[in-house]
DNA sequence: CTGTAAACTGAAATTGAATATCAAGAGCAT
DNA sequence: ATGCTCTTGATATTCAATTTCAGTTTACAG
């Protein structure tokens, strides 16, 4: 899983011309290593903890190369905070957002996303992304 | 049409403490003359180039308490630049946004607002709001 | 192995939207 | 008019994100 998505990265560096460095390498590990919707400070923070200095800036750049190769998926909440997640192949969710505690549920349906084409259709639009969030208090947070 | 907004703005300020200031009418006068979804600093621009000068700050600070009189609505797309539009009453629509030329198409769809409710009641969320947006290209951007 | 071109890095500077500060000004009830 | 409180706006500040650019590293041809 985590090889063939290295391996996946490599091709992708490989067809654009990327060179093999380090700090792609281990913010790489760090990234496949999480597993929540990780803002790009909170990544830059864990991987400072446990390696050598590496820069914000590559970070802010490696994060956008992996959204580029089709590994993370970038999400901006409404909190102005960039974060990213993993992308599962054929797989695809939007988010329910506790804006109190800051959870995120993810949920998928199919028949939303056909009637978002539908809509685009009638428009003539063509689709290149969306996004759906659902924000307010999650079960725990409502009864507070 | 108008003036029923500027009533109903009034109203709020009063049940809120406002008071009644030129700035405020000015840009009352000059958002309620829009139509598109226009950004904070067109909104400025605008402003300034028909009145004497009213400061930036001010132009933030009152079409928040436009948004928060039911007036006006924030609308965040994915270009990091607050834009606001009018509120129709018992209205509500979501946005198809070309990332080309940067129109903006808007549509209802009753069925995929029942259909968050129900993702949202599944999960015992309450919404306090949601975003849809479809990203894409409109039909003239896309054969080009 | 070199040598070289091109890519990469990261500290520091910069950007850009939005907010905070705070002294001067204005609205309004009495 | 008086005084209290809200409002304004130039300016400073914040914060995420990007740019800059000199020094470093990689890839690869010779
Ligand atoms: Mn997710
Ligand atoms: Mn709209
Ligand atoms: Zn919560
Ligand atoms: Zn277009």
């Amino acid at each position: 899983m985590i090889l063939e998505k290295k391996k996946a990265f490599n091709d992708f560096a490989l067809s654009k011309g990327l060179r093999s460095t380090r700090q792609r390498d281990v913010i790489l590990d760090v990234f496949l290593s999480t597993h929540q919707h990780i803002s790009v400070e909170e990544l830059y923070l864990k991987i400072k903890s446990s390696n050598t200095g590496i820069g914000h800036a590559t970070v802010y750049r490696t994060l956008k190369l992996f959204a580029e190769s089709g590994l993370a998926r970038e999400i901006l909440l409404h909190d102005g905070q960039t974060r990213y997640e993993h992308v599962i192949a054929g797989e695809h969710h939007d988010h329910l957002v506790c804006t109190k505690c800051n959870s995120i549920v993810e949920f998928e349906d199919e028949t939303i996303e056909k009637l978002q084409k539908e809509i685009a259709a009638r428009h003539g639009f063509l689709i290149k992304s969306h996004k759906m969030e659902i924000y307010g208090y999650c079960a725990v947070c409502k009864q507070l």
